[in-house]
RNA sequence: GGGCCCGUAGCUCAGCUAGGUAGAGCGGCGGGCUUUUAACCCGUAGGUCCCGGGUUCAAAUCCCGGCGGGCCCGCCA
């Protein structure tokens, strides 16, 4: 049809928010913009969370970046939030009916369940915000709660002491009929006698740094400064829009809700502190597959989920980023350690795509799976030329066989011998094939279903040759005798041994024998390739083996 | 009570924004491949597009009304 209408419908979804998000943010007339995410720090700090609070905010960013505008982006944690003390919570501690003496104190507080770090925050955010880093380009400022309140946030719970009639009347809008009474301060201190956070009521300002409150928990009453505690959670949403100044912040389906706190906030944002509210845009939460295909959401107070960590342990962080761009961001995205196989083919195809050598048939796909390639890369861009691409379940299999020390060396004359690799590989390919070894054999560790684990029997066993037919001994036993003589050790010539020992075979026949094969070198009815196990086996071993059937 | 995502082949989904002969991948089945790296190649079967109305020459697609699944909010943050 017209050219415009082409050209609006072959976009990536991130591209057409950023066209969006350029307009708005020009004319807020801001010589740095800021853009935002926010995380609590509840628990397990799951890979979920890097999807709309770090990682499309940071794209966004990029893409806005290279249009001339400067961004800078900032990682909040709600570290001041009340420790809730759920279940799933207090198990964390080796002795859960203690933990709970816990319960309503904030996060920052709350002791390391394992004594590791100096306290709950830390602990949980070391598998998560040390590999931001490896997940983005790393221009990411974090900041706390606790810091604030210290610092700018100071100022901002003053002025809200100023602003008390106004902020109660909105709020009290969305309060439904619990509303706040006229005598309501909108301030909640750590209690000095229990420490909670989460039934504290101040009664009365002081003078701009102290309030006296009093405990609805333990009774207490007393006084403290302003630094100690955190306002109201609408207030304070808008209190880091403040301090931070804020242009940008997206935000989980939990917030979206007409009416919800998105909506509050902004209310209050614009009608009592007369500030613009940030763009935003909602986005859906990230679930994972188990291994037996149950599908959960992430959550962090509830412990389900992985972590960065464990992600970047087994896969790129490009392949978690594309997952991310490819996926619109109100879809719920399903990720599952199991499937990390799958998603380098799914990978490897839109990088065949973006380097043209494979054609989608749909211009939509195209666009979609070739951008958010691009997009992959943590740091900088694609490589000039397209990297070699093998296969992860084939690293799998090949980290099994070749010991670790030999996967720069042996590991990849194996790859030019299977033509997975060209003579001259490029230094990018040969990069990301010795990484992803590194990944494969610790995910055929922790995730790898039985078939992909090689394991070579120590010694024939006798129970299974007992099981192996006459007919098929008397061809393994050849095969060992015909090894033996083998002049020249190689996978050409044992490949001709094998192809000499069974070419009289029918088709079904030879199927049966090389089950027979596998079950005596490894136990199991299939495996890699036979003529390069047998090569890495060794001549003295593989013919101790077949020609054990015969004893 | 309000809102979001979704419903298309056995499974996972694309197609819906912009109406024009129902698609892909996986799985199944058959065959091939000097046995296989959840492989590859060729062929093949398989669908009331959740239901009912409406608009239209024409609806999986647009409109209205239902049903079913999942999730969020309902004054905690």
């Amino acid at each position: 049809m017209f050219a415009w209408v082409w050209f609006m419908a072959n976009k990536h979804w991130i591209d057409e928010l950023a066209d969006i998000l350029e307009e708005r943010l020009r004319s807020r007339g801001k010589d740095v913009l800021v853009f935002n995410g926010g995380l609590s720090v509840s628990g397990l700090q799951h890979v979920g969370r890097l999807r709309g609070e770090i990682i499309i905010p940071e794209t966004l960013r990029r893409i806005l970046s290279r249009r001339g505008l400067k961004i800078k982006q900032y990682l909040t944690l709600y570290t001041q939030d009340a420790w809730k003390g759920k279940e799933s919570q207090r198990k964390a501690f080796k002795d859960p009916g203690e933990a709970v003496k816990y319960t309503g104190w904030p996060l920052i507080r709350v002791p390391d369940p394992e004594g590791c770090h100096a306290n709950w925050v830390e602990h949980f955010w070391g598998d998560f915000g040390p590999y931001i880093k490896e997940f983005t380009d790393g221009n990411i400022e974090v900041v706390t709660t606790t810091d604030l309140y210290a610092g700018k946030l100071k100022e901002f719970t003053k002025k809200t002491f100023g602003l008390r009639d106004k902020v109660r009347e909105i709020i009290n809008k969305y309060r439904g009929r619990k509303k706040y009474p006229e005598t309501w301060i909108p301030f909640e201190p750590i209690c000095d006698g229990c420490g909670r956070i989460d039934k504290t009521e101040t009664t009365k300002i002081i003078d701009d740094e102290r309030v006296e409150y009093r405990c609805r928990y333990c009774g207490h009453h007393g006084e403290t400064g302003i630094v100690n505690g955190k306002l109201n959670w609408r207030i304070e949403w808008v209190g880091v829009w403040w301090a931070l100044g804020v242009d940008f912040e997206p935000y989980g389906k939990d917030h979206a809700t007409p009416g919800g706190s998105r909506d509050s906030c902004v209310d209050l944002a614009i009608n009592a502190y007369g500030i613009k509210p940030p763009e935003g845009i909602p986005y859906e939460w990230v679930a994972m597959r188990t291994r037996d295909k149950r599908i959960v959401d992430m959550s962090s107070s509830d412990f389900t989920g992985f972590t960065p960590r464990e992600w970047y342990e087994v896969a790129h962080p490009h392949i978690y980023r594309f997952l991310v761009l490819k996926t619109p961001p109100m879809k719920k995205l399903v990720v599952s350690l199991y499937e990390i196989p799958q998603y380098y083919s799914q990978y490897y195809q839109a990088e065949r795509i973006y380097y043209g050598v494979e054609d989608p048939g749909v211009e939509e796909k195209r666009v979609l799976l070739s951008r958010s390639y691009e997009l992959s890369y943590p740091d900088g861009e694609p490589p000039e030329k397209m990297p070699e691409q093998v296969p992860y379940t084939h690293l799998a299999v090949l980290v099994q066989l070749v010991p670790r020390e030999l996967w720069g060396t042996e590991g990849l004359r194996r790859l030019r011998n299977s033509g997975h690799l060209p003579e001259k590989p490029t230094e990018y390919g040969v990069k990301r094939i010795l990484e992803t070894m590194e990944r494969a054999s610790r995910w055929v560790e922790k995730y790898a279903p039985d078939y992909l684990k090689i394991r070579l029997l120590r010694e024939p066993d006798p129970r299974i040759i007992g099981e192996i037919p006459w007919e098929h001994r008397e061809i393994l036993y050849r095969m060992g005798e015909m090894l033996e003589e083998l002049e020249e050790w190689s996978e050409d010539s044992i490949k001709n041994v094998m192809i000499e020992a069974t070419k009289h075979l029918s088709p079904k026949e030879r199927r049966a024998l090389y089950h027979n094969f596998y079950k005596l070198f490894l136990g199991q009815p299939s495996g890699p390739r036979a003529a390069p196990l047998i090569a890495l086996v060794g001549r003295e071993t593989s013919v101790k083996f077949l020609k054990a059937v015969k004893k």
